[in-house]
DNA sequence: CAGATACCGGACAAAATCATCCGGTAATAA
DNA sequence: TTATTACCGGATGATTTTGTCCGGTATCTG
């Protein structure tokens, strides 16, 4: 479905969330790498994608690390996250590659597929990090496995 | 969404519906890379797992290649292709790359997934090649781009 | 049977993705 | 100011995916 950035990249950011929406508190990057069970330079090189797009902020040195600013929690939506790591093909592109799947030149799945797209942008666009970040503070999604 | 090999996969499976539907006819190789606009070798090795399968049939020698058999036609699903090929991660795994997520413990992104997976099995499940090769041949629907 | 055709199968190569390493730089604190 | 902390950025490497090449084999035709 996504790319294995794009995973790590939604997972941090809701951790991120979830731990700025106590006190504002910074987040590590080893924390957030052990926290969403992730490789940690490469979580680090996805996270800076997210800085770039605005979508999450950072600070450097002592008590430095990864925040969302109140602003953020509120505004930052899923489909932002996604656009910035794996760009809009999965969003928009065909479901069978044709360069151009329109009405006018279909792909025979074209139709079909057209709910289910449009389902997928509704969740993306629809839910906010920080919404997000708070059903995992209520214990109601987990970021990772548990034994 | 699917990765190249199986967009190929499905593009060919069609082709080779249509073709077939008209009185038989086996198609080549070439033929089919050049009707839906793909790499031949590359092509010929997902056909391969097609055939494999028992999704496709081949016939060597002259006046051989690939055809769909009346039972084929009626019978093959998408999804059947589309596991051949890809496997069943995107129809069963976790959006976020949780190796188990599940109501016991699920993913902040779980339940707002659940439909849109539904839907896309429900699709894959229901659309045989034979059906979609007649769209093609209806002019219904394209496997290539047509300038 | 002999030759041509066309799929089969394995080895190989290129590109994208996934992942690591390490020096640089900004910020904090003593 | 100096040392430490922790993100930044480029180089590098591993793995997967994508794509090519070529000899082998089955099949048809003359």
């Amino acid at each position: 479905m996504f790319s294995k950035a794009c995973e790590y990249g939604i997972r941090a950011a809701i951790y991120i969330g979830q731990q700025s929406a106590d006190g504002g508190r910074r987040v590590g990057l080893r924390d957030i790498a052990t926290e969403i069970d992730s490789p940690e330079a490469f979580t680090a090189k996805v996270l800076q994608q997210l800085v770039r797009a605005g979508l999450v902020t950072s600070v450097k040195g002592p008590a430095g690390g990864f925040a969302l600013t109140p602003e953020q929690q509120r505004t930052v939506t899923l489909r932002q996250v996604v656009l910035a790591i794996d760009g809009g093909q999965m969003l928009q592109g065909c479901a069978l590659g044709l360069t151009q799947c329109s009405a006018r030149q279909p792909c025979p799945l074209h139709y079909q597929f057209l709910p289910i797209r449009d389902q997928l942008n509704e969740v993306l666009r629809t839910h906010t990090v920080g919404e997000l970040a708070g059903k995992v503070h209520d214990g109601l999604g987990f970021l990772r496995q548990f034994s």
